[in-house]
DNA sequence: GTTCGATTTGACTGATCGTTCCAAATAGGT
DNA sequence: ACCTATTTGGAACGATCAGTCAAATCGAAC
């Protein structure tokens, strides 16, 4: 076997996923993936069968490696209302007051864009949205357990109830990345828990 | 003047909007729309100079026809609490189980897609999103003032909060059109005003 | 009934799209 | 130093993109 590949395919991977994830799928060429990773168009299409494929493996990249990761260290690190409302900022505390519009949440992005015609990015999109479903609701479960918060609450109302603020937090970081507001949602959010 | 305009502007507009709304901007092409409205390429072009301009002027009459008369007419006709919860449920109402995802709505789509590269649309967008804020907070004074809300409330936190799980919901009617989880949401949202 | 002129139509443009292909470049095994 | 399997980047493909334009169309005016 002569002659490994040049190039690294996660690091290439990663940079695609950037692309994708600023721009979304459609605004994104071909010939703009070839630019910003920096990887020849054959490289590219020798490695992925086509733009989509490189796509959903960008999508599982971010997935992987930003969504379950984060979940799993909040989880395992701190205590219920510190992994909740660090989950919050970890989107929105980069956001400088008259700072440019963030990228805000890969998978969000996607919900939107791809999920109603594409099955396969919906299927990646709508599991890592019940895994965070399921993170908050077993740290209000584990909230209630050490009186920190509410004993009424109901951990499945109070889950999807963070589940769409969360998601609310990631496009309000894309319209309007005003840190008041975004402060004001991430307190009541985690306010509310008691 | 001989010869009037053969088409409706306004019904032109309509189903360039739902083409728009359902597809998004990058993913509608020009073919697209001429297909769906029956109008002419030449006389697409002729009522608007370009594909971008008749994107905004859907998008205009999307806030106008869509957020703005939903908003007022909710106000004016409904106690506090109904009325939020009219206005969540004029998004998951037509959802049944086993439907296939909606086209949730069109400024919360336009958010994500065009609005970190597009300063006229995220004027809309944001505009949009500050207005129903507005109506959010007036909405929850009222409610505190005749005691159907939990008098400790703060407006301007329950609004930015009750602002986020409204998009939360937008973004998840695409993504998982589950009716118990956006269910779940909407009666979670409107139970945290008391 | 003929003329007038705004509107419509659809063929056409150059650019760009995703994808294919291949000749040149490369480096490990001999 | 020479193979040779593999990678590489860019040329080239047909399709489709947004946008243009001249010829056809039809109602109104005379």
């Amino acid at each position: 076997m002569p002659w490994e590949r040049q190039f690294d395919v996660d690091e290439m991977l990663g940079k695609a996923m950037s692309a994708f994830w600023r721009r979304g799928y459609e605004a994104t060429s071909v010939q703009d993936l070839v630019d910003e990773t920096g990887v020849g168009r054959g490289s590219l299409y020798a490695t992925y069968p086509d733009k989509h494929a490189l796509f959903l493996a960008a999508l599982r990249m971010y997935d992987d490696r930003n969504r379950r990761v984060r979940l799993v260290e909040l989880e395992r690190t701190l205590p219920p209302r510190q992994a909740i409302e660090a989950l919050f900022q970890s989107f929105t505390a980069k956001i400088k007051s008259g700072s440019a519009a963030a990228d805000g949440c890969f998978l969000t992005n996607t919900a939107l864009e791809m999920a109603p015609r594409d099955p396969e990015a919906a299927e990646i999109v709508g599991r890592a949205q019940a895994e965070i479903e399921a993170f908050f609701r077993r740290t209000v479960r584990r909230g209630i357990r050490d009186g920190a918060f509410r004993p009424d609450l109901d951990p499945d109302a109070a889950a999807s109830g963070l589940l769409a603020s969360l998601i609310g937090v990631t496009v309000l970081i894309r319209s309007r990345p005003e840190p008041k507001l975004l402060g004001r949602v991430v307190r009541e959010a985690v306010d509310r828990l008691g």
